[in-house]
Formats: structure tokens, C-alpha cells, sequence
DNA sequence: ATGGCCTCGGTTCGAGGA
């Protein structure tokens, strides 16, 4: 089984991206972020067709969170249970009896802002959260856009970054709080090559140049880490005709 | 060396992203 994270950055102008992706077949469930629709928007049919299941919830213009699998979606709950939020970025459905969490973390905008506020109160909400959850799921995996680039290796130049958001200590500590509680960051269970990113600014020529964050991860409960074969950053995408700027993080868990 | 884009809503620019 593959599962996949993939912040198409408007699934509207990505439709065509996702539906190539799929048919190539590099996963079996894709959560997926920054899709900017309104569910009434959102083009279940199409995906269907393609043989998705489907579970959204998505908003106008900001936002919004995905998950797509080839087996059925159960128990789809949509947001973080206790934590009011009008920004749709979270979504939790089971497939293949697995729990899977997709979630779009704020971007916090800058150190002094609301924004970096609310990201760190987002992430303090999740955590207390999941503490719960990884209780009552044993095969529990987290897939997303986290906004963190966890270590100064995730960064192509750390320098240029301290102060901004993304690398703040505050945030590194929440996702070391989030490897605390047992979950695996699925991409360092493995070697990689040195400078791999999963997102690179559309400015600067910055994927040409490989000026990027790793910040897309896929987390894994001890279980599931037990499980998991492979975990590769997707660029492919990135190369194609009118990219997101995020290209998929992909790990492969044996049955 | 510097700055360099893209998406959306809604009009032709500002906000937001990372």
C-alpha cells in the first residue's frame, strides 16, 4: 500500500496533474491540501470516474483538504474535534484499515504575526488531539503540508531562513513533540540524498536551482513505521507544464 | 548582484502563500 501527500496548490489548475499522477499509478490514497474549492466545487465526478473514492472539505479561495484512495473512505471526520476553526485543514478517513490524517498547517506568515500565533495554537490543538487518536488507532499515519521544515538539513540555506517562518524553534518543537509521541518521520527511516525538498518557490527559478524545504512529511505510528519499505520524494510533478510548487512525498507500507 | 511566481476574486491590483 502507498499513500501519498501532495499540496496541489488549487486543485481546479491541478485537475489534470492529479488525474496524470493517478493513472501512473505511484499511490494508493493521496491526501491532498491547498485545493481552494468549495465542496459544492469540488470535482468528485471526475475523480470518481478515474476511480477515486473521495472525502473533501474545502472552502472559497483558501485552504481546503482532500483525501482520494482506491479502496472505500470510512469515518470521515472533517477538522480537529474541540479546536472551532473556520480554515478547513484537517481530514481524517480510514482506508484499508488504516487511519489516515491529512492536514494543511498554517502558514504562520511571519514571526510577529496573528498568523504565527494561531499556526502554534493550530499545532498545540493537533497534538493534544492525537494523543487520543494514537490510542484508539494502533495503524495511524498523518500526511501533510506541516509548514515545518523540521531540521536545518530540510533547508537549502538555513542561513537565509533564521528568523522567518517554517524553521522557528517553536515550530521545530511542536514536530519534535510529534516524533515524542511515537510517530516516525517516514522519509529519515531511510538514507537520502542530501538536499531533498518537497517544495521550491515558483521565484528564483528556485526549482531549477534546487532552492527548497522539505516541510511536506508523512508521519507514521510505531506500527505502521514497522511496516514501512520506502519513503521517496516525488518530482516528477514539479517538471510537468504548469506545476504546484509542492511535488508528492510517497511512502510504501507492506501489508 | 538583484530579483525573479502563482492563484484567487474580481476586475487589471492586493492578499496570501512559503
Amino acid at each position: 500500500m502507498k499513500i501519498a501527500t501532495w499540496n496541489v496548490n488549487s486543485l481546479k489548475v491541478r485537475l489534470p496533474q492529479l488525474l496524470q499522477w493517478w493513472a501512473d499509478g505511484p499511490a494508493d490514497v493521496v491526501c491532498l491540501q491547498e485545493t481552494k474549492l468549495e465542496d459544492a466545487n469540488f470535482p468528485a465526478a471526475v475523480l470518481a470516474e478515474a476511480g477515486m473514492q473521495v472525502a473533501f472539505s474545502g472552502q472559497k479561495t483558501y485552504n481546503g483538504v482532500a483525501i482520494v484512495s482506491r479502496h472505500a473512505l470510512h469515518e470521515v471526520q472533517a477538522g480537529i474535534p474541540d479546536f472551532p476553526d473556520e480554515q478547513k485543514r484537517l481530514l481524517a478517513a480510514t482506508s484499508n484499515g488504516v487511519r489516515v490524517i491529512c492536514l494543511y498547517v498554517p502558514n504562520g506568515q511571519s514571526l510577529d504575526s496573528d498568523k504565527y500565533q494561531y499556526k502554534l495554537a493550530w499545532l498545540t490543538a493537533l497534538r493534544t488531539w492525537l494523543a487520543d487518536e494514537l490510542k484508539r488507532h494502533e495503524r495511524l499515519c498523518m500526511l501533510g503540508d506541516f509548514n515545518i521544515a523540521p531540521e536545518d538539513r530540510d533547508v537549502h540555506d538555513p542561513a537565509a531562513w533564521v528568523g522567518q517562518v517554517l524553521v522557528s524553534d517553536a515550530e521545530r518543537a511542536h514536530f519534535r513533540g510529534l516524533l515524542d509521541m511515537g510517530f516516525k518521520d517516514a522519509f529519515r527511516l531511510f538514507e537520502q540524498p542530501e538536499k531533498s525538498f518537497s517544495w521550491w518557490d515558483y521565484r528564483a527559478a528556485g526549482f531549477r536551482r534546487n532552492l527548497g524545504l522539505r516541510i511536506d512529511h508523512i508521519l507514521l505510528s510505531p506500527a505502521l513505521a514497522a511496516t514501512c519499505t520506502a519513503c521517496i520524494i516525488d518530482k516528477a510533478p514539479r517538471k510537468w507544464e504548469r506545476p504546484s510548487d509542492h511535488t508528492p512525498v510517497v511512502a510504501t507500507l507492506a501489508a
